[in-house]
DNA sequence: AATCAGAACTTGTATGTACATGTTCTGATT
DNA sequence: AATCAGAACATGTACATACAAGTTCTGATT
């Protein structure tokens, strides 16, 4: 277990703190200097940790006035969030395995190139169906490199998120990504996992998701109802 | 004209560069020292730059070893790039005015709410159709405020992009924003434009836009034929 | 010639300081 | 009581410094 830079505590914690609602809409945070002091740090640390807030848009900062904390968007946070499990949190989500996670062979990871080394290795593959309010509102497609991840087809996906089995059993940490984002329409197999009419539209996420591990990439298709649910980002 | 802080200076240069083609993918940017005397600053102002070249996605940081180049997306960089034009280029773009700039009252920007004020001064309103190697390929509505901009409809959109004019003969400069991503199929009306078939898949981008100007903010909805130009973002 | 320790680079984290600039409150003056 | 200058406090920018940790090159030793 390395230490957390102080930088990402502290963020981590206001964070959870806006999420959670500790901090309500309009609120404003504390100033920068009694974060200095709550922390034991100094205020470059701690303007460290409100930037990426801002970047992030939970907070707007003003100045001479303060932090103020944003409206927390009420769709799916996916475009900027790495897991689907903070996107929505978890009361309402819940999981069924569609295909159990399983070793293939691969040529592509979805609109993504994968390299040579990845072809041989193969990729552990599976499919899940996400429902909010028991709703089917995403169906992913997970494909990870088939690399150093001793008895990973046996883990149960169902109750605990793919990102955490990564961090706590592999410590593999998310660092960031590409995606693609597609309009497409749902065939017989779609509308039916979805429950939805044959030709409604679902937008069609192709994500390569970075790690800390040097080179190894991991890739999720995410199809996605978002006729109730849209998916929402800042920039 | 206000002076721009030599971190954003420094920013906007090495973009430029990137953007341009200075550095290659998978090139070493020069390091953060030479930075520092190039620039005549200190690291952490030349950390700042990069940092925000980072979470855009423009450049990967490795420690020990230096900031590489990433590959520039070859999709549509609109999830995180604030304006058309600088998200695929000039070259092959071309502008349509659907509907010329004129006011309307309103009582809704798309899928966002707007306060008493927007409402009682109403909105300047027009339609555009942006055509890439003359295929249509965005049909965006655009909405602004009508406060303050004299002879704002009677600019030409052609051949300007919205936000120059914004910025060049108002001072707004565009900060940041939200939006919704949804899928929608082509009706009748949108499927004559983009000369597709009726119930063919359309992204569509709600968005409103935060300015410089404090509670100013303008709203466009974006509809994006993503079938050759997948939009791309990363996170 | 091959190996390996270490120097010389790189970025990562954190402190401390200084001054500029925008906002809000407060108290003396009117 | 209303007004307004200024204190107090907020964030914005930038400097200088120090050490930690990862990568690459180099040269002495084997």
């Amino acid at each position: 277990m390395t230490e957390l830079p102080l930088h990402k505590k502290v963020y981590e914690q206001l964070r959870k703190h806006i999420t959670e609602g500790v901090y309500a809409e309009g609120d404003l945070l504390p100033s920068e200097n009694e974060l200095c002091s709550l922390h034991n740090a100094t205020r470059p640390t701690i303007r460290k940790a409100l930037d990426r807030l801002a970047t992030e848009g939970l907070i707007t900062k003003q100045q001479g006035k303060g932090s103020i904390v944003k409206a927390q968007p009420k769709g799916i946070g996916i475009l900027s969030i790495s897991s689907t499990t903070s996107a929505i949190g978890k009361e309402n989500l819940t999981t069924r395995i569609i295909v159990k996670p399983e070793i293939r062979n691969w040529n592509k990871a979805f609109s993504f190139e994968i390299t040579e080394t990845e072809k041989e290795v193969g990729c552990i593959y599976f499919e899940r169906l996400r429902l909010v309010d028991n709703i089917p509102v995403f169906f992913d497609t997970t494909m990870i490199p088939n690399i150093n991840l001793p008895r990973f087809t046996s883990k149960n996906f169902e109750n605990n998120s793919l990102f955490s089995i990564l961090r706590e059993q592999y410590q593999i940490e998310v660092t960031g990504g590409e995606q693609k984002i597609q309009a497409v329409v749902a065939d017989k197999t779609l509308s039916a996992l979805f429950e939805i009419k044959t030709g409604s539209p679902l937008l069609r996420l192709d994500r390569k998701i970075a790690t800390n591990k040097k080179d190894f990439f991991f890739y999720s298709q995410v199809l996605c109802n978002a006729r109730e649910y849209s998916l929402v980002g800042t920039f």
